[in-house]
DNA sequence: CTCATCCGTAAGCATCTACTAACCGTAAGT
DNA sequence: ACTTACGGTTAGTAGATGCTTACGGATGAG
């Protein structure tokens, strides 16, 4: 869990995500459209691939990343879970703090 | 946005988040129930704090902090708007991967 | 008023991380 | 086969970050 919001936390990576949740893209192509080295993109979508946020195709010499629904898919799960549970607190704090 | 993520992206604070999450506490409580020290704990608070995940309330001497729901919905608000978006690129990717 | 408790902050250090430059492997075209 | 294009990997380095120890400020109890 914590690597999909480390994965995120970083700014040059959520740029990443942006671009290819607009459309799918070669490594190269990002590497045009960021102010980062061709290197450096790929070492992020490393990153973003290990937490299935990106999914990559071989497409001859380019490779075509993607985003990977089932990365974003499981950061939403967990924060609903966490998100029932907050709330679940705070209301109880809020009934104590009303009882008192 | 970046904040949020890199908040959550830290262990120990990810581990904070969950204690709080189960009921409202003091710094000193925190720091005995994790493996770190008592500054340690109220330097990860003031990142919580920053990105509106904590929020801490003057009660004696003790400050007692809290889930703060507003951070949590801000992330699950940015996470639907980028859900949709990448769903729309991604069956659009199949669509035009059917028609070849 | 004094003492004790609780907490935030500063300094210092070890570790991690994001970047560039250089290299190697692979696939397509001539 | 040779060349070109594309991308992943490996040093190596500069910057960021999480931790502890030590200190200072604020609140309550006696």
């Amino acid at each position: 869990m914590a690597n999909q919001f480390a994965a995120l936390a970083e700014p040059m990576r959520a740029a990443i995500v942006e671009r290819l949740a607009e459309r799918p893209m070669a490594v190269g192509e990002l590497a045009a459209l960021l102010p980062v080295s061709r290197p450096a993109v790929s070492q992020h979508l490393k990153v973003l691939k290990a937490a299935r946020l990106v999914r990559d195709e071989a497409k001859g010499t380019r490779r075509i990343y993607a985003i990977d629904p089932a990365g974003l898919g499981a950061i939403r799960a967990w924060l609903d879970r966490f998100w029932d549970r907050s709330l679940a607190a705070y209301t109880a704090a809020a009934e104590r703090e009303d009882s008192q």
